[in-house]
DNA sequence: GTGGTCTAGACCACC
DNA sequence: GTGGTCTAGACCACA
C-alpha cells in the first residue's frame, strides 16, 4: 500500500490498512503490531501521525497495549473490525447505493455482474 | 431533510438535495431555483454556505444565473447530475460496496431486498 | 485554575476544568466552549495540546461540534460527567480507600468528619 | 493478584503487594523477600521491572538487603508502610474522595456499608 | 473565525 | 527498546 493523498487522513488510511492486515491474517491475534517509529518509518510519516492510528485501533479494542512492550492484536479484533464495516456498510453505504441504482435505472444485475467478477 | 453535522461539507450537502430536487422533477428545467436567503432560512445555516452551494451548482452547469432574478435549472440538468452520480457511482461507490459484501460475506440477495423494498 | 505540574497529562486536566465549569454551572447547556485557540492562549499551552482535550470531551459525549462554528455543551453533558465520575470512584476510588482505611485502622468517623467540614 | 495494565507502574504495583504482604504479616520481621527472579516468574514481568520493585522498596527502608543472600523484611517495615500510605491518604486521596462525593451526592452512609462489609 | 491534519523535534517514564 | 506528552509552526477546508 501507498498512503494516497486523497481526502482521508492519513492516519485513518493507516488505521484502515492495519485493520485489513489483521482481517487477512497478516496479523494474527496476539502478535505484534509494528510499533510507532517502525510505522513511521516504513510509510514515510511522522511519528505522532502513526501513533494517533494506533491511539484509532486502541480507542476500539481492536489492539490492546503491553506497557513497555507495544500493541498487540486482541482476540476480539477481527469481530469488532467486521461489525464496525458492517454497521458502516448498512447504515451509509447501502442506503446512498440503492437510492443513486433507482435514480440512474441501474439494475440488481449489474452489481451482481461486477460482485461475481470480483477478484481479492 | 434535516443538515446533518457529519464529514460531508454542508454546501455539498445543499447542493445534492438541490440535485435531487431536480432528479425527483420537483424542480423543473428553467424553473427558478430557491434563493440564496431562502435556501439559508429554509435550512438554516449561513448564507455563504448557500451561496457555496449555488455556486458548485452553477459552476457545474447545473443552473445558470439571470442577472437580478436569480438561478435557474438548466436545460441539461437532469443529464449532467446523472453522468456525475453514474461516474462517482462506477468509479468510487461501486467498487467499495463490491469489496466489503466479499469481506463481510454479504450476498447479492440481501442488497435486492433492499433495493426491491426502496421506497423514495 | 493554573495547570499544575503534576503526572497528570496537561489535556487531561483542560479537560477535567472544563467538566468542572459545566457541572458547576458556569457553562450552560449548548453555551459555546471557548475556542482551541482560545484555551491554549487563556492556559498558555499549545493549540494541539488545547485540541487533545476537546477530542477527548467531544468522544465522550460531553460536548458536541458545529462545524465551522466550534464546539458546544451537549445536554447530557452533566449527566456524562457525574456517571463517568460515579463510575470511577465506584471501581477504584472507594475499594482503594476502604481498603487503605482497614489497613491503617481509620475510622469511618474520621471521614465523616472531613466530609461535614468540606467547603467547596 | 495479577498485574493490571492500568495507569500504575508494573515496579509500582510489586512494591505495592509486597507492601500489603508485609502489612498482613504474609512476610513478617526479617523474613527473606522472594528473589528478584521469583517475583519475575511469579508475575510474569522482566527481572528488570522486579528489580526495580525491589530497589524501590530499599530505597525506602522497607526491605534490606545481605549480600549474597537476597532482601529481607526489616524491624521498621510496618511503621514505614504505614506511614508512607497514611501521608499519601490525608493529603492525596481523603480530600479528593470528600470533594468527589459531595458533587456526586454520595452520603458517608455508603461508604461506611463498603467500609463494614471489607473482607481481605 | 472555526476545527483538523501533519511535520519536526524534544523529553520523559517505563520495560 | 516501547509508548506518550508537549511544543512550535505550517497549511487546509469549512462557515
Amino acid at each position: 500500500m501507498t498512503i494516497i493523498n486523497n481526502n482521508t487522513p492519513i492516519y485513518q488510511q493507516l488505521a484502515d490498512k492495519i485493520s485489513d492486515d489483521i482481517v487477512e491474517k497478516k496479523l494474527q491475534s496476539d502478535e505484534k503490531v509494528p510499533s510507532v517509529r517502525e510505522i513511521a518509518a516504513d510509510y514515510e510519516v511522522n511519528a505522532n501521525t502513526a501513533m494517533k492510528a494506533i491511539e484509532l485501533l486502541s480507542s476500539n479494542g481492536i489492539i490492546y497495549n503491553k506497557r513497555g512492550m507495544g500493541y498487540f492484536v486482541s482476540n476480539e479484533a477481527d469481530d469488532i473490525i467486521r461489525a464496525n464495516k458492517k454497521k458502516e456498510f448498512i447504515e451509509n453505504d447501502l442506503p446512498k447505493v440503492i437510492k443513486t441504482m433507482h435514480q440512474l435505472g441501474i439494475s440488481i444485475n449489474e452489481v451482481e455482474q461486477e460482485f461475481n467478477n470480483y477478484k481479492n
